[in-house]
DNA sequence: CGTACAGGTCTA
DNA sequence: TATCTAGACCTGTACG
């Protein structure tokens, strides 16, 4: 396939083209010539991959101007991966400017400029990163599936720019509905709103302290342990243990203040333009692999507010999850076939109950989810035997991967992204946070943080392959729903909206609704096959044809 | 007065 | 004798 490499040089733009055969094409353009270059391009039949340093850096602006790209490698996030994976010679990597490489931040979707002013990224050569990568994957021993990653996690890119660009459909005035509803009007500058003012004199009164400010984890502690209560934090959930008359009121002014601070009124108004939620997603951005992001919380949208997502007159969103994505991740990847004959069910769960594994789809879960975080005590802990003389490969790839963890070596997914040495800032961690200073060093606090080590090394492993399927996944689904025809941007045709972690949202004209369930569920059995190849694990869907978001599954 | 941390709550 | 993985982001508070 032919690559087509973009530099910048001022305000121009540098476009040189590698043939199959090696050979390469230089020319300049303008910079405001780009995106009538990249159009005509990718309107072209031969298909054609986009290379530049960072997508951050040029798709906002090509999107804004109306070019969609199909591919690109993306050298920025390909070298985080390759820098950390134990599949990629480190030698062929290090060149004159790598240590600009590793510093490279993506930068913020808020400015629409092809070129920011003074960017890192000006003083360091693509063109030369992309032949050292390029040497570095044709040298792995993995090179296939390194080769899937790079891609995947390009096609990311793509994805999480033009989802900025979209937006997820939100109805201010819905989502102001239910705030009105649940708090009472919204208050002029400062005040409480009047539910959350009535409450507040209920927790008061009934602790008989008028000066109380609930909202002071420290004071709030003190007041209850006042009145007599036995409780040694102020979390909701401890609260709810006990028996007090001011309990039911605490618990709601809790829950509602959480809603105005965290997505009241000004979330609304910071975040939510021209009935758009737009927030913008970080590709990589977490060490497993999966998606964070910045700005309005995207990754943790309360369920309370989603019926403010509202598709457009005449367009439906299509939801779809996969239940159980990890539980099914390790059974592909560990190879252990019994686990892959309880994924056949659409509920896990109660596939290990049908095979006998457990009693009860409870203790599946405690179970799976106490191999896969390393919970070893309680009731998950009493399951592993179980399990393991159940689903020998499976529990042993997730123990290997601890004991690898606890002797201090590095593990990798399945795709090859490799989870950072131990030696590193994030072992440093686990060691602060498994030992209180007044008795560092002792040898009980280094066994806890190598333990607290080698739980993060289980968890990595099938998170991180988790979220190379949902890659994956999104990937295919990119292109099937571009395939479904239609004209113009991404905006006017059927597009992946929103994105977190196992769960898709699309918006899609309602008469291509179906088309678009079908695609949805064709992109999840590629993504099986891409990382499974034949073996047989299945990936079902929850898939929901919906006009709110909180109306699916 | 601005920054850093603690405590809490939301997500998968 | 016990909640264990990954995050974002809010308020209150301590600190320099």
């Amino acid at each position: 396939m032919q690559r087509v490499l973009l530099r910048r040089r001022g305000s121009a733009v540098d476009i040189t083209e590698h043939s199959d055969d090696g050979s390469a094409a230089a020319t300049r353009i303008p910079v405001e010539e780009l995106p009538a270059v990249v159009a005509e391009r990718e309107a072209a039949p031969a298909p054609v991959r986009w290379v530049w340093d960072d997508t951050t850096r040029w798709y906002p602006a090509l999107l804004a101007a109306g070019a969609r790209v199909e591919r690109c490698t993306d050298l920025r996030l390909s070298h985080v991966l390759l820098r950390r994976s134990p599949f990629a010679d480190q030698a062929l990597l290090v060149g004159g400017d790598t240590a600009g490489w590793d510093a490279l931040q993506p930068v913020a979707a808020a400015d629409p400029a092809l070129f920011p002013p003074a960017d890192p990224a000006d003083l360091l050569d693509p063109a030369a990163e992309h032949r050292r990568q390029q040497a570095a994957l044709a040298a792995s021993p993995r090179r296939d599936r390194l080769a899937l990653l790079l891609a995947a996690e390009s096609a990311g890119a793509l994805v999480a720019a033009e989802m900025t660009y979209t937006g997820l459909p939100w109805r201010a005035d819905v989502h102001e509905r239910l705030l009105t509803a649940l708090l009472g009007p919204r208050p002029v500058a400062g005040g409480r709103p009047a539910v959350l003012e009535r409450l507040l004199g209920e927790i008061r009164a009934a602790l008989g302290a008028p000066l109380l400010n609930p909202d002071s984890p420290a004071e709030l502690l003190r007041a209850l342990q006042q009145a007599g209560l036995p409780v040694a934090d102020t979390r909701s959930w401890s609260l709810a243990q006990l028996d007090h008359p001011v309990i039911p009121a605490l618990l709601e002014y809790k829950k509602l203040m959480r809603l105005l601070t965290a997505n009241g009124w000004s979330w609304l108004e910071t975040w939510v333009q021209e009935g758009r939620f737009r927030s913008s997603f970080l590709p990589g951005g977490v060490v497993t692999g999966r998606w964070a992001s910045t700005g309005g919380g995207a990754l943790s949208v309360p369920t309370l507010i989603r019926p403010a997502a509202v598709a457009d007159d005449g367009w439906r969103f299509v939801v779809a999850d996969v239940a159980q994505l990890e539980p099914r991740v390790l059974a592909g990847m560990s190879a252990d076939t019994a686990m892959a004959e309880a994924a056949r069910a659409s509920d896990l769960y109660e596939g290990m109950v049908a095979g006998g594994a457990v009693a009860s789809r409870a203790e599946a879960k405690l179970g799976i989810l106490g191999a896969m975080y390393g919970g070893t005590r309680g009731e998950s802990g009493r399951m592993m035997p179980r399990l393991t003389r159940r689903y020998p490969r499976a529990i042993g790839l997730v123990e290997e991967a601890a004991r690898a963890g606890e002797r201090g070596e590095v593990v990798h997914t399945l795709l090859g992204r490799g989870a950072p040495s131990p030696t590193g800032a994030w072992a440093q961690r686990a060691v602060e946070l498994g030992e209180p200073a007044e008795q560092a060093g002792s040898r009980g606090d280094r066994d806890r943080a190598r333990r607290a080590w080698g739980r993060f090394t289980r968890n990595f492993v099938v998170q991180g392959t988790g979220a190379e399927w949902a890659l994956c996944w999104m990937a295919d689904l990119r292109n099937r729903l571009w395939r479904l025809g239609g004209a113009g941007s991404p905006a006017e045709r059927p597009h992946l909206a929103f994105f977190l972690h196992d769960e898709v949202v699309v918006h899609a004209p309602e008469h291509l609704a179906d088309d678009v369930v079908e695609v949805v569920r064709a992109a999840a059995s590629t993504a099986g096959r891409l990382l499974f190849g034949a073996f047989p694990v299945d990936f079902p869907l929850d898939v929901a044809v919906v006009r709110s978001w909180a109306d699916a599954g």
